[in-house]
DNA sequence: TACAAATTTGTAATCGTTACAAATATGGAA
DNA sequence: TTCCATATTTGTAACGATTACAAATTTGTA
């Protein structure tokens, strides 16, 4: 069990109550959210929850490298929290976002067509597990 | 020299000044655009030109195949023509977006965890050719 | 030339996000 | 504990990208 208060001290970010339970949903939710889900999920317990502080504090915990903002197909972003490369793979029928954990470690730090790559997303799309059957 | 009329025709897009001047944009300059960078290239050429017309158009073109949507770092939608599968490479000094001939055949049509991948979307970010110089 | 249908346009609405300032809560010093 | 400076949260307004919509314009065809 992650001491999220601990965590947050440690990238030097004060652990108000706000902060705690938007880090604690990203990790127990590994849905990729977009900042009004976490909102949506976490205003019910914290009725006074302002859309600004979710905001605001996803911006700190990304600065701080705790987090990490994903640009899928949509086009909306979304966060997680910063672990091993993976890959992402969203359904098109049921919309989940599901972690592969494959890595292209083929990429990394590759010079390709004269260009220093730092950075790879790879993003799939297909019919996850559930939806084949 | 590609007839745009008549790509624009075969898909069954009746072939205004406005398609016309927006898919021959597109064509001539590969910079994977956004509307917005579209409509202010245009308008200078076409005065009464309106940002609805671009839109419209664009959601026409992508719906019919001809231009592809895409969702890279920044969280913008830009747009290119529907060609070769490649990936994209964004500068993260200049911000230009380049194409990489490369393809990687070896996702296509593949089971990934016991997900049918459809499509891949491959995004490299780094320091371009240029601006390492 | 005339007219119905398609296209374009401009405005207003919407959505996600950010700016900002007032209200509130916090932690440490006295 | 009480007080206070500081940090955090909140709510509203502003913003930019996109869409909805209806009026105006253009088009192709009879």
């Amino acid at each position: 069990m992650i001491d999220f208060k601990e965590l947050l001290k440690e990238h030097g970010i004060a652990p108000s109550l706000q902060r705690i339970k938007i880090l604690e949903f990203l990790e127990k939710n590994r849905i990729h959210p977009t900042a009004d889900m976490i909102y949506k999920a976490l205003v019910r317990g914290i009725p006074t929850l302002s859309k600004t502080t979710v905001y605001n504090t996803l911006k700190a915990l990304t600065e701080k490298g705790v987090l990490v903002t994903l640009s899928l197909f949509e086009n909306e972003v979304r966060y997680e929290f910063n672990t091993e490369p993976h890959i992402h793979f969203k359904c098109i029928k049921c919309g989940r976002i599901y972690d592969i954990s494959e890595s292209f470690e083929c990429l990394k730090n590759k010079e390709i067509e004269g260009h220093k790559v730092l950075e790879h997303h790879i993003n799939l799309k297909g019919i996850c597990k559930n939806c084949r059957l």
